[in-house]
DNA sequence: GCTATCAGTATCTATTGGATACCTTTGACT
DNA sequence: AGTCAAAGGTATCCAATAGATACTGATAGC
């Protein structure tokens, strides 16, 4: 759905799809759904549970998502003020494929770290061990 | 799994899991990502089918992707050089739970559109409609 | 009065992202 | 011999973003 009308694909950088996944890959916003998965939460709290985000952040944050259509912002005017945040029934379906990348990354852990252990062994020997013209790319160096 | 080896939870900011769950959502290493499903690329021809990426950024979304052992990068010592980049199973695994996060992104564009159509509405008309005492909270303002 | 509560702003600085130019080697072309 | 192009990046500089910190505002309770 680009301004051709073709069908949505993230890979055209000119389709809104491309702008609406990288929304939903923010570095806070994906968070922020998973905490409300489980019901309203109000704005102290979501900054508690979604450590260590700061107020201003987190505000930008929850404004994208309510532009989004994503949760829902109730306004209680009392002293001191309360500010409900809540999942729309859109927000509500994108929890499933959060969680399975969620779980993707909760039981990939230790591989990942291994992984990096690893590559940073490598580095490490490649700037300390190797002779200088052996670079990353194989070729010899100018 | 963070430093006590609770287990993996993305809501404590002192585990792992958190920045990895963050990696994947970043802004072009999805994007990436699923463009190597498709099998092995070169790096100018990912930066055609990931555009617009600078080949600044692009590289330092592989050199990280490398580091965390999602993809592979092969060097062949030719002139021009040419370098392949691709996944390696741990990164396959990730392409399901991303390409469900695409379908909903692609197929969630109309609605958000018009949520944001909406919104910025709505924002309009409190600045210019409404009197200047009626702010966001719904409380007097000082 | 003074203080605490809550939901944010305001301000300033550090980090990141992006635009652009440039580098390297070698084969092909003139 | 000189020049250009190709590929995979770096280097440099500037803009946008994220983060730290301080502060505002109304009111209830002490």
């Amino acid at each position: 759905m680009n301004t051709q009308d073709l069908p949505a694909n993230i890979l055209d950088p000119n389709c809104p799809s491309r702008v609406i996944f990288q929304r939903i890959g923010d570095k806070w916003a994906s968070l922020v759904i998973q905490v409300l998965g489980e019901g309203p939460v109000r704005f102290s709290e979501l900054r508690k549970m979604v450590s260590v985000v700061t107020p201003k952040v987190l505000t930008q944050t929850l404004r994208a998502l309510e532009r989004d259509g994503l949760i829902t912002r109730t306004v209680h005017a009392q002293v001191p003020p309360r500010v409900d945040y809540e999942l729309t029934a859109m927000g509500e379906s994108l929890l499933q494929p959060l969680s399975l990348l969620r779980e993707w990354a909760e039981s990939h852990v230790p591989t990942i770290l291994e992984a990096r252990d690893a590559y940073d062994d490598a580095q490490d020997e490649a700037l300390l061990g190797s002779p200088s013209w052996a670079g990353r790319t194989g070729l010899p160096r100018g």
